[in-house]
DNA sequence: GTCTAAAACTTTAAGCTTGAAATGAATCGG
DNA sequence: CCGATTCATTTCAAGCTTAAAGTTTTAGAC
């Protein structure tokens, strides 16, 4: 194994580490401040951005989670009334979701806390250092299979 | 809201997406390579740090992982042979976690297949990308509380 | 010494997550 | 049209994860 390599792997590790612990923050205050969760505020955020409705498999795949994973979430939040299945009217496979009125006013009182925290998980970086953590991350991303 | 404030929201959403797709690409060579998991992984490779074992507690807090999820792998690990458990002599609430031979040998069969796994997932980083993110890493685990 | 608080773990209930299998629907080649 | 394949989603079993409550043990105050 290189020495590169074995930088590689701290770095990953740190990596790790360090967006867990800022993930810990972020779901206590959630938690804490309006009795939910991250994958149900990650979903929510979801429907909130793309307004007029995402397929149950555009919602996994922009989340990153397994089908199966988000039709659980989407039936709490169903089930709680905060989101809303609506069969395609064209394609008789497809579901639409969307958040409800309640759902809306929901993700707009959190938001902006949200925001706040993430502000002060990363206030120590400047406009500099966010440019070179995305170009860093740009890189990382790039397509390797 | 700031436009720094913003800045960071999105650079914290990229971050975040970047770990889990590298997490999500680990977990499918553990799965297929090796058969097992990476919480399970995460366990072995830190008993394999501290050879002469480690309390729960300390597992835990390693992994950033609740006590009660660690004595969950920790249980599964210990059914599957690889792992152990063993009472303190001289505190008798404190329990020592170390692997066994099998797990040890289990865990070297992984470490290097997992190693050329990550260096491939940031085989875009050289060294100065690499001390870059570090020092982004660091401003960021700066203590806020 | 005794009482109280703190510490180390485990247990529990609920929710999250995955991969695989199942269901039902659309599409495509012939 | 028909059969096979692909697609969108749900269901399922197993494992992961958390926060809270519970157990047992140790340490500290007095």
């Amino acid at each position: 194994m290189s020495e590169l390599s074995k930088r590689r792997l701290k770095t990953w590790i740190r990596l790790l580490g360090v967006t867990r612990a800022a993930e810990a923050e972020l779901r206590e205050f959630l938690r804490l401040q309006h009795d939910t969760t991250l994958p149900r505020f990650d979903v929510m955020a979801a429907l909130w951005r793309r307004r007029e409705g995402l397929t149950m498999s555009e919602l996994s795949r922009m989340l990153l989670v397994s089908n199966g994973n988000a039709t659980a979430v989407v039936d709490r939040l169903e089930k709680d009334g905060l989101a809303r299945r609506r069969p395609s009217e064209t394609d008789r496979r497809t579901v639409f979701v969307d958040l409800t009125e309640e759902g809306l006013r929901a993700f707009e009182g959190m938001a902006e806390g949200h925001e706040m925290e993430v502000d002060r998980l990363l206030s120590d970086l400047d406009d500099a250092d966010l440019e070179a953590m995305v170009t860093l991350l740009r890189k990382m991303k790039k397509d390797r299979k």
